[in-house]
DNA sequence: CTGAAAGCGCTTACAG
DNA sequence: CTGAAAGCGCTTACAG
């Protein structure tokens, strides 16, 4: 393939004129720039990120970082963030990082290699953010996860309110006339988005006076519909008579439905089930998914709108 | 961040001898990897990739390349070749492109700059293969899709036989008694893909002496649950009479069914909908999707052990 | 077994 | 407006 170099020897100039060209900087003459695009588009010239990368000492990208493959809320939200990032004439790179790795860690990686002037990281572990979030500098933020409570600078979040949309979710299952209801959440011990949630719903239970006992009626599932399935087969078991299910993601929730189906409970004839996010999947279901839709064009919106003035502030 | 001069200062040793450390290279005292290994990771140093890629001729990694986010065949399949590779000590470095990127010229740039041993594929459009493919060198394997008629010596491919799986789809359809049967898949103008499974389905059509007219009872759909949503209401529009519904994907075949219940049909009673795919979420819609299964184990296994051999015959 | 040095392909002050 | 040169952080022959 061909490099800089060729380019410039084919077109007479040097080097540094090529470079010039390449990154649209103002000190070319026009006949310069024209020359030098021809042969930029006769050689298919692709420069090399690498050397790019490695020279500049910061880049005009926004970096976004995403976790695990296939989160639909997370496609949701990239493709609004990406959306938005465009119209305002920014450039994105998004980094898919494994399922089980760090992402600030992966951060610090991808600051130090690419140089982005800002970061938007879609979801993300705050314990992670706490112990190593410190040693990154380019204007962060989180979406979907509060990281109030860390004051990081650089850091801001924008996410639902958690506990309200739970206490919400649990209003409308109450309204509807539920007394004994089943939660399926994430590990409280280990993911402070499934506190929130969790205390949202139980102060929505204390103001109705229903009772809620975590240890019967809290079942805790991993992040897919295999989970939901498994969990509210537990949580129907322990609990035989509950009319309604608040399932804290939508994934969750379609899992959770199938596994009542299969126990011979229809759906919302004999129990009810609330989801969490609003993903297009739980708008295909039979029966639809009731749910607590995350607005994710608004956090996109405000996110990406507070991360641009921060760095064109800074 | 440290880079690998302050590891070589810290440690007494040269630059070279710290990148032989890194690099497992056999020519090292256990004393000088000893005490390099432990600045290593007392100093927290990671390498930068930049600077690695750019030096390096060939890298051990096998690159796989995927186009779009949330595809759960690919999500799946991606799971798979991952583990597989794992077991084989490889490693894999996974590039997720932007859904409309050209994968083969996407692919150039990875080879360039990455330099991998070998190239994985999850899809891929056959055209731009045809018209690009030919200045990649390395050995690799397209998934999902065939590359028989290319004949790019470097190239294999492995996938379901899509005429086949298309015709047993008919068939079953036909044997469970349905005669007027419509067919929602991709458009066979753009996609090789499609045409091989319309062609499967016409022929077994033609082997039970079913009419069909493609002009009426097939409808083209985008790649989502919105497209077969859509497609199947203009299928139904068009032949109300249907009994059977054909969807080329899962993911399609969803969104078709739901828009089959908001038309007053009931699954199975009033009409019978096959996907193909056999995507976790099929098996979690209510009723369950009946789907031809594309066995990504074995598509997986297949491929990356012919990668593997290629790689280590060459 | 180890070090000194060249060089990967770029960008960016610095001169002119 | 343009060119020559330094240097980003690594790897890898080449000597020793």
């Amino acid at each position: 393939m061909a490099t800089i170099r060729d380019v410039a020897r084919l077109s007479g100039y040097s080097i540094g004129t090529v470079s010039r060209v390449m990154n649209h900087h103002p000190d070319v003459s026009e006949e310069a720039r024209m020359t030098i695009q021809k042969v930029i588009s006769d050689t298919n010239f692709q420069p090399n990120a690498n050397a790019k990368h490695l020279k500049q000492q910061i880049s005009s990208d926004i970096a976004i970082v995403i976790k695990g493959y296939g989160n639909m809320l997370f496609a949701d939200l990239l493709e609004q963030v990406q959306a938005i990032l465009r119209d305002s004439g920014e450039e994105a790179a998004v980094f898919f990082l494994d399922e089980n790795s760090d992402e600030v860690t992966a951060a610090q990686q991808i600051c130090e290699e690419r140089k982005p002037k800002g970061m938007i990281f879609l979801g993300g572990n705050l314990e992670s953010f706490k112990t190593n979030f410190s040693v990154i500098t380019a204007p962060s933020v989180l979406m979907t996860n509060s990281a109030v409570n860390l004051k990081f600078e650089n850091l801001s979040s924008y996410t639902t309110d958690d506990a309200e949309a739970a206490a919400t979710a649990i209003r409308s299952l109450i309204e509807a006339g539920h007394t004994r209801i089943g939660i399926i959440g994430g590990d409280p011990s280990s993911s402070q988005i499934s506190v929130r949630r969790l205390q949202g719903s139980l102060e929505e239970f204390r103001r109705h006076g229903i009772p809620f006992d975590p240890s019967i009626q809290y079942e805790t599932s991993r992040f897919s519909m295999a989970g939901g399935y498994t969990a509210a087969q537990t949580l129907l078991k322990r609990c035989p008579d509950l009319t309604g299910i608040f399932a804290v993601s939508d994934t969750v929730a379609i899992g959770g439905m199938r596994a009542l189906r299969d126990s011979g409970k229809h759906i919302p004839e004999d129990i009810s089930v609330v989801g969490y996010d609003g993903i297009e999947a739980g708008q295909y279901c039979i029966p639809r998914l009731a749910t607590i839709h995350q607005d994710t064009s608004e956090i996109a919106r405000r996110g990406v709108e507070d991360l641009l003035l921060r760095i064109n502030y800074t």
